[in-house]
DNA sequence: CCCCAGGTCAATT
DNA sequence: AATTGACATGGG
């Protein structure tokens, strides 16, 4: 891929790259909006400005090393989503759907990161997610600047006391966050080598975790696992499906899910954020 | 003051 | 196997 290296940013271009788009869709919830096309992201132990005009992309700071390493897979930037645009175009509910997320992108984010994220966004409104996710990063991660942290280790979140957990305003998932911790720390879960698993067996060992049922599993092993073919359901998915494919008729989360990662297979993921930012915006 | 939020658990049928 | 209330917290 064609990038250029200036003044410690890095400078790239790409079609079907929206920042906006990216972080909004709640995916992600390390990040603080600066201005229009301007955020601040917190990832990989970094702290990350992304600016963007047209189809050109800044990201700031960065070497050519880090891009390579570390953001280039971070944006999905090997991906080719025109042509994925294309294929589930064929379906007339998801061409309309991706009119209103065509820049949108699954970042492969930290799988530890991932994991606490969404067990905190359950019953949970995003900004309050955002909020937490940032406490709990003030109160045990690292300094990475004048006013950043990084989100906590495994370790630095296992000495935590369920008191000082609700201090960070995660209310009743305290004792989830912690049973993560401590299945993560001991070993129990080795969530990064997890990875070499077939999606059955991810899904089955996340869901051994207290707090983590299929929708938090399945946004795990999307956001953070590269399983395209996870579809999770939420309420907002839910209502969305069962009024574009079922009439407005009531299906289960279990079947809704399976139903559609029959319909589209490796692109599940992918057709779920479309479906999902459609559903948002059109206010269902 | 009541309602709900990108759910899940535990108790109950 | 399916259904139901509880759960912290804060905003509408």
């Amino acid at each position: 891929m064609e990038y250029k290296e200036v003044d410690g940013n890095v400078v790239f271009c790409q079609k079907s790259f929206l920042i906006n788009q990216i972080l909004e869709c709640g995916q992600c919830f390390n990040f603080v909006k600066i201005d229009d096309m301007n955020y601040k992201i917190i990832a990989q132990d970094r702290v990350l400005y992304v600016s963007q005009v047209g189809e050109e992309v800044t990201l700031s700071p960065c070497t050519a090393w880090e891009f390579e390493n570390i953001w280039y897979n971070y944006f999905d930037l090997g991906k080719d989503y025109c042509k994925i645009k294309e294929i589930l175009s064929k379906d007339e509910v998801l061409r309309n759907a991706i009119q209103y997320g065509e820049g949108v992108r699954i970042l492969n984010q930290d799988k530890w990161e991932c994991l606490i994220s969404f067990i905190i966004s359950q019953n949970n409104r995003i900004p309050m997610i955002k909020n937490v996710v940032r406490n709990l990063s003030v109160k045990f991660g690292d300094k990475l600047d004048k006013d950043n942290y990084s989100f906590p280790k495994p370790f630095q979140l296992n000495d935590a006391t369920e008191m000082e957990l609700r201090e960070c305003k995660t209310g009743f998932r305290d004792k989830y966050i912690l049973d993560a911790t401590h299945k993560v720390y001991t070993g129990e879960i080795d969530i990064y080598k997890l990875d070499e698993c077939d999606s059955d067996t991810i899904r089955k060992q996340l869901q051994t975790i207290k707090g983590v049922g299929p929708k938090v599993a399945n946004c795990v092993m999307l956001f953070s696992y590269s399983r395209g073919e996870a579809f999770p359901v939420d309420v907002w998915i839910k209502r969305a499906m069962e009024q574009f494919y079922f009439g407005g008729q009531e299906k289960s989360n279990a079947y809704i899910q399976q139903f559609a990662e029959e319909k589209f297979g490796e692109l599940s993921g992918i057709a779920q954020q479309y479906i999902f930012n459609y559903a948002i915006s059109q206010g269902l």
